[in-house]
RNA sequence: GGCGCGGUACCCAAGUGGCUAAGGGAGAGGUCUGCAAAACCUCGAUUCGUCGGUUCGAGUCCGACCCGCGCCUCCA
């Protein structure tokens, strides 16, 4: 059984789909205005953590995430460089889709752009007018908050209270009640517009992801993720308009992470705390450490990011690339022991049970970690055999499905020059010469390569 | 003001009523090794922000307080 903590509950639920061995996942995805910052992929790297663990629970995902690439940021964006909408955000989708790649995340089955499914919002703004949950107001369309009673049940937000406590909106459209949210925004001068029944405009945020959930999932959803603070109005607008329009469940499962901070604080390109992936890259960090990092605290914990703790996480990480290692090149006696299929089955159910928890990852990789040490412990008695090692890798690797973290497995060949330099290495050290052995360790050192000698012979691996 | 999250060892971080408080990093000692690396073994919180309370029993429940943070406005 798999458990979630479910926000518009505010409790732990015990998890249903729709459809028996199917879950239809629905991702709010990033607006393509800029290249995303590390905040951003925690919350897909969450995302995919969860994606992949229902695939490994064994259900078929159906994974939808949006591109909104057109709001206030983008037309801003594109019209302060006279570029179209579509020249504006080409590049930054392919940055994204580029990040997402070295990051590991699973593509998704449909991304839809706000830009192709102007005509499926329509209809739903349409509707809403129909049914009197919104209304015009000087060639936009509001949805009245007021007539949706069970309007602020996902965030918990008291209407009383709201307006009460209400600023003045900064959007210069009218409205009846600052709660209000837009559907459409009338065109204005110089901005793109759809010419459309409504008149010519274009979309509210909110309807996107209604409009284009709904059109490849159905009105209700199994799960519906984002980060905690897409609660509110986001996700509280998007269950509005669903809801009154279609007259059913829109979401049943709501998770929301948590945010990224940077040394205890909100990142913010004036504090100069704000990192894009590309930035890390180019300091030399490793995606794949970022992705352990990311990945190795729980979803609804607020997580520190400093370069110490991605360091730890990279050494945490490490720890288990070297067992994969030292699995993968010992030279082992044929033959197997029953134990080992004990404990890979106990730690595979460990790891299973732990994120069938609410994700609960902390737990999952200590399952992992005690595996770890126990199979190093035998392999240190000479225990493991070379069956038990084939079954100890499969199990890794059937871990590895949802982590992800593990090397690609194409090894890497070294240039003849330095397999020369390590072959006169060994020769030095036969001879005693450990002078000029130890200056081209160092030396290889130098250029990245680390050298063990084991009683199996010498073997390199690179310096992260 | 309203809603919410967190405070567990040097650092990161599980644990939500009951055996000796997971796991990782860093560290110390040892084994192995020419040395190193990796690995293994050993050590490491009489204690869980503070103070009260409930209970046979609390990190875990209740109350108060202190500290840090988020949201209520575009934001993963």
């Amino acid at each position: 059984m798999i458990r979630f903590f479910n926000t518009l509950s505010g409790s732990l639920e015990e998890f249903r789909p729709l459809r028996e061995g199917e879950v239809r996942l629905y991702t709010c995805g990033p607006t393509v205005y800029d290249y995303p910052h590390i905040g951003n992929y925690r919350a897909y790297i969450f995302e995919d953590l969860l994606k992949r663990f229902l695939v490994f629970y064994g259900y078929k995902v159906i994974h939808v995430m949006n591109l909104t690439d057109v709001d206030d940021k983008t037309i801003k964006a594109a019209g302060r460089l006279g570029l179209s909408l579509q020249e504006y955000t080409a590049k930054y989708i392919q940055a994204f889709f580029e990040d997402s790649k070295v990051l590991r995340l699973l593509p998704a089955d449909v991304y839809p752009r706000a830009t192709e499914h102007i005509p499926d919002m329509v209809r739903m703004v349409r509707g809403l007018l129909e049914k009197g949950f919104a209304y015009f107001k000087d060639g936009s369309v509001y949805f009245s908050i007021e007539k949706f009673p069970a309007y602020g049940r996902l965030a918990k937000i008291n209407l009383e209270e709201l307006k009460a406590g209400a600023r003045v909106d900064s959007d210069e459209y009218e409205k009846e009640s600052v709660h209000d949210f837009a559907l459409w925004k009338k065109a204005k001068e110089g901005e793109p517009f759809w010419e459309t029944e409504l008149g010519p405009g274009r979309p509210g945020w909110h309807i996107e992801c209604s409009a284009m959930s709904t059109r490849y999932l159905g009105p209700t959803i199994d799960i519906h993720c984002g980060g905690i603070d897409n609660i509110f109005p986001h996700h509280e607008n998007e269950i509005a308009q669903s809801e009154a329009y279609y007259g059913q469940k829109f979401v049943n499962y709501w998770l929301h992470c948590h945010h990224l901070v940077v040394e205890g604080e909100k990142m913010s390109k004036s504090r100069g705390n704000f990192y894009t992936l590309r930035d890390l890259l180019e300091r030399g960090v490793d995606p794949v450490d970022l992705r352990f990092f990311l990945l190795s605290t729980h979803y609804r914990k607020m997580l520190n990011f400093t370069f110490d703790n991605l360091e730890q996480a990279r050494a945490s990480r490490q720890r288990i690339l070297d067992f994969v290692y030292e699995l993968e090149h010992r030279t082992l006696a044929a033959g197997s022991d029953p134990e080992v299929r004990q404990l890979t089955d106990r730690a595979l159910l460990e790891f299973k049970d732990s994120l069938a928890d609410d994700l609960n990852i902390s737990a999952g990789l200590a399952a992992l970690f005690e595996f770890i040490r126990e199979v190093n412990s035998r392999l240190s008695r000479e225990l493991i055999k070379k069956d038990d090692a084939i079954l100890v890798l499969r199990t890794v690797s059937e871990i590895d499905r949802v982590l992800a973290i593990l090397p690609e497995s194409k090894e890497e060949v070294l240039p003849a020059e330095i397999l020369a330099k390590i072959e006169l290495r060994q020769k030095a050290r036969k001879e005693k010469n450990f002078a000029l052995a130890d200056a081209i360790r160092e030396e290889l050192r130098q250029m990245g390569l680390i050298l063990e000698d084991t009683k199996e012979g010498v073997r390199w691996k690179r310096i992260k």
